[in-house]
RNA sequence: AGGGUAGUAGCUCAAUUGGUAGAGCAGCGGUCUCCAAAACCGCAGGUUGGGGGUUCGAGUCCCUCCUGCCCUG
């Protein structure tokens, strides 16, 4: 850790979408200094702007973005990608002087990042495509069952019809010959390398206020062009409805309507219910173990807020940070919750 | 006013010849280790418009009142 101790702390501020919290990260950032890490598995994907509520230009100027348009629709990008390029691009900032101010609502990543994943094998596009044709002609129960057969234990942890999660305890046992069970151990907690952080776990506002925003900012969406945007990406031709990209919450659905399966309305009411539901698992995330998983990283303080005082507390924070060059060890721990 | 028709969960609707009121959507909670904006699991919800009657038993049959819609003055 002593090598850590010159660069300049992380910033973390996690929270559900439409719920302001990119708003209050570029704020943070011009007030302490800082760059923008998005930790956000749809703002990677290049010509996904509008619906993924991509920073615009005016707002990349004010401060760097980093981790957005890395990756190209037909790909797949991955939490394991992830974990590779943060500490990458965290480093970066830092080398830079600047506070790295990681923002976003994709859990699954900000758990790769900081409390690690296991040595597993990379994901097979081939093998995927095999047990998938496999599942279409035998049922996901009926892989389920195999797994048992292969890896009692996974199998016993998984619902039959978890055909993710199925695929992927599969895939594991056929390229390492070995249960996938076996294998997980937790990781190699990265975390604790990445030098001391604050967390900002952002409270959203009450559930129908969320509802209505999500609402309202779908709609400012279609009349910004989200549906030529899907458009766009749907005349490429090499993209479907399967990869990542286009399954990401909004595209999935125009991109039914593009393609004659269901009406505009019905196209536009399913994809605000997905983005509230999608609200709903990030907020799941928050209040569950998320947080504590995070901390495996030793140095780190929480802030739960949501009201305006939030910016000065973490400044605060961060100005306690270089004056005390790097010693925080009294830092009590803020909590700033919104009145229920 | 008369005739017809409907009233069941927040919404749209089911429920053999009277036999324990169900489903979809919406709502709420949870799981999560290389596709996670993914994939999956669960919970709750009704004095069947009000009242009375027949019946062992009424959402269902009878009477009455209320409300909506349609037709005719």
């Amino acid at each position: 850790m002593a090598s850590s101790a010159t660069r300049p702390p992380i910033i973390v501020v996690l929270g559900p979408t439409a719920s302001g919290k990119s708003g209050f990260a570029l704020r943070l950032c011009e007030r302490v200094g800082g760059e923008l890490i998005s930790v956000d598995s749809a703002q990677v994907y290049r010509g996904m702007d509008i619906g993924t509520a991509k920073p615009n230009a005016e707002e990349r100027a004010r401060v760097a973005h980093h981790l957005i348009d890395i990756c190209d629709p037909a790909e797949a990008y991955s939490a394991a990608r992830f974990a590779e390029d943060a500490p990458q691009v965290i480093a970066e900032v830092q080398t830079r002087g600047h506070v790295p101010v990681l923002c976003g609502g994709t859990m699954l990543y900000l758990r790769a990042l900081f409390a690690g994943l296991s040595e597993l094998p990379r994901a097979d596009a081939a093998l995927r495509a095999d047990i998938a044709a496999r599942a279409e002609a035998l049922g996901w129960p009926a892989l389920h069952a195999e797994l048992a057969e292969l890896d009692p234990e996974s199998a016993a942890r998984l619902h039959p019809n978890d055909r993710t999660r199925i695929q992927r305890a599969l895939e594991i046992t056929h390229l390492t010959g070995q249960p996938a069970s076996a294998r997980r151990d937790g990781g190699s907690r990265p975390g604790e390398r990445l030098g001391p952080a604050a967390f900002v776990r952002w409270t959203p506002l009450p559930r129908p206020a969320l509802h209505a925003a999500i609402e309202a900012r779908f709609r400012q969406m279609i009349d910004a062009g989200l549906l030529d945007e899907v458009r766009q990406l749907h005349a490429r031709g090499d993209l479907h409805a399967d990869l990542p990209a286009i399954r990401a919450v909004g595209y999935r659905q125009l991109w039914s309507f593009v393609e004659g399966q269901s009406d505009w309305d019905a196209a536009v009411a399913a994809a605000i219910k997905a983005t509230k539901l999608l609200a709903k698992r990030q907020q799941t995330w928050l209040s569950g173990g998320l947080v504590d998983a995070l901390l495996v990283h030793r140095d780190a303080t929480v802030f739960n807020v949501t009201e305006h005082t939030a910016e000065a507390a973490v400044q605060t924070w961060c100005d306690n940070w270089v004056n005390n060059s790097g010693t925080l060890q009294d830092e009590p721990r803020l909590t700033t919750t919104r009145k229920a």
